[in-house]
DNA sequence: GTAACAATTCAATAGGTGTTGAATTCTACA
DNA sequence: TGTAGAATTCAACACCTATTGAATTGTTAC
């Protein structure tokens, strides 16, 4: 029988409802998150997620955020030789998937993008502007916005491949082997000739 | 007010609430997509919906089913030249993506694989058996299984990105354009050396 | 030490969901 | 013509949801 009122000691319990938020949204989406879950896992009274985060959607949007600014990490991956970038991009983003907390938020991301308008603009925001300006600004390429798409299709279908539907063999691939397929698919929508290979 | 009882002349409900439930699932994903509101696009009774289909979710697959057979129509592609591969299946992926109920059902399928586990499989069960026998007898290429997985990716990656999500100027590009952008990726998914350029 | 405030739980509310059972009207076949 | 069955609606059920308001307990600043 837990008592009432507030507990003694300085809490942690904030962090634990967004630690179990971000698990959840991420493993089973938006939808199917529910707040009594979350605040379940958390050893808490569903009404403090409330009282925290607001409402579900305001703590979706707290928990999930991008576990790293492109702006900051894109520009050193995107430097350096040309014929290398495409393996970089690739080893970079392989690996971040890695991180288990990584990874739930970029699959709670493409898991809620399919149903949660709020969602899927956050996603559009985060290819079409953050990605499209380091690309634009490290490369100098003039059709960045193109080639940011391009780069975003192929993400977003490895993480939904990989680990949503976890196709075999793809899943359970080591990441090195994942970083050598996909990195020449990176390479051309980076910086290759984006029409057929014989004409532009 | 509508009458109780059937009525007359032969009735055609029952597709009229198939392709509602089609419309829906391709439009809002598993969850958001309530039998209320698909009877009511019928315009029909919530309960018929049920009668017809026992339940939401065989709802769900009845109505979500391929466009096409691949096992069909995928030989054709294959076969001929190597090096137009990437190009023919581009182009017959993009092409159907082209039509609104083929679109709707491809959507659909990505919306609910995202958060419904049966067709998280459907989808599953799609890449890595149907698609991968096609590419394994039509190309005779060792590792068919990892191939068939690579253009999973790239395929879920441009429906949810062009379709989903809706990114610019992807979202808004013609048929031609896109197919000249991703052809390419599936000739080296396909046919291609899967490991770096310089070795395999 | 007391007043403000933060953390926490409880109980309730209002609304939505898929699904069921019975009732009614029509069709098809004997 | 009669009767089995199909198509259809209505009303209800049982359940689950996010959210709210009030009550309680602890902490912090004066």
């Amino acid at each position: 029988m837990t008592t009432r009122g507030r507990r003694a000691g300085t809490s942690r319990t904030r962090e634990a409802i967004a630690e179990a938020a971000r698990r959840s949204f991420g493993e089973l989406g938006y939808e199917r998150t529910t707040i009594r879950a979350i605040a379940n896992e958390a050893g808490v009274d569903p009404a403090l997620v409330i009282h925290f985060y607001g409402s579900k959607q305001q703590l979706f949007l707290s928990v999930i955020d991008l576990p790293f600014a492109p702006e900051e990490v894109l520009p050193a991956i995107l430097a350096g030789d040309r014929d290398g970038v495409g393996e970089r991009f690739a080893r970079f983003v392989v690996g971040m998937l890695e991180d288990e907390n990584a990874r739930s938020v970029m699959t709670g991301m493409v898991r809620a993008a399919s149903t949660e308008a709020e969602a899927a603009a956050m996603l559009r925001e985060l290819i079409s502007r953050r990605v499209f300006a380091a690309i634009a600004d490290g490369l100098g390429v003039d059709d960045a916005d193109l080639r940011a798409n391009l780069v975003g299709t192929q993400v977003v279908g490895l993480v939904l491949a990989r680990y949503v539907v976890a196709v075999e063999p793809l899943a359970s691939l080591d990441a090195d082997r994942v970083v050598a397929f996909i990195a020449p698919t990176f390479q051309r929508y980076l910086v290759g000739p984006l029409s057929e290979p014989g004409k532009a």
